[in-house]
DNA sequence: TGCACGATGAAC
DNA sequence: TTCATCGTGCAC
């Protein structure tokens, strides 16, 4: 089941260790009347403003101001110019980091492929329109598996950040072991 | 005010 | 490996 909201609290810790903890979790999604539920099974932590993988890392600005905010709220942006993705802040306020959510199972309602952070945006509905949205809300949160299941983590360098320096290759990207939903090997 | 470049995905 | 496509950030 995936009745138990995750607190703010939750969000307001170690990013590396958010980002572990939100495999197997839901997105929860209430929208006309409908639910969508997705499991998480893929994840990538962004550390930081000293992150250079960061979009946070140029400073605050208009796009980065919600990495900055308070965690436990959405940041969406578009990538591409036609693809958006959704993150999760955490951390501090001011810290900003976040976790980029990159591939979803689907659970119930979801009719279209999640497995890459553009396309569960797409499946989902997910838009600029969303950024800032709290995830303690009634109607966008994210929700805790019960019981858990037992899964092993695979940590790899994150996707198509190879401008970072040596941050490119920081072992930040995690997701459930041989799940078929994963974007990338 | 202009312009280079992505935390992507799909086709070739 | 190439391309579609456009908001953001920074240079001028």
């Amino acid at each position: 089941m995936y009745k138990q909201k995750l607190s703010r609290a939750f969000y307001d810790r170690d990013t590396q260790l958010v980002a572990q903890e939100l495999l197997g979790n839901y997105l929860v999604i209430h929208t006309t009347g409908e639910r969508r539920v997705g499991r998480i099974v893929e994840v990538e932590a962004y550390l930081g403003s000293h992150d250079l993988a960061a979009h946070s890392a140029k400073g605050l600005t208009e796009r980065t101001k919600i990495m900055f905010g308070p965690p436990g709220y959405a940041y969406v942006y578009m990538i591409y110019g036609m693809y958006h993705c959704l993150n999760v802040v955490t951390e501090k306020q001011g810290h900003a980091s976040a976790i980029l959510i990159r591939a979803l199972e689907p659970i119930e309602n979801i009719s279209h492929r999640t497995q890459g952070p553009g396309l569960l945006c797409k499946a989902l509905g997910i838009d600029k329109r969303w950024n800032g949205l709290d995830l303690l809300s009634d109607h966008f949160y994210l929700a805790k598996s019960l019981p858990a299941e037992p899964f092993s983590i695979v940590k790899r360098p994150r996707i198509g950040v190879d401008y970072a320096g040596e941050w490119a290759k920081k072992l930040l990207r995690f997701y459930i072991k041989d799940n078929p939903f994963v974007s990338k090997k």
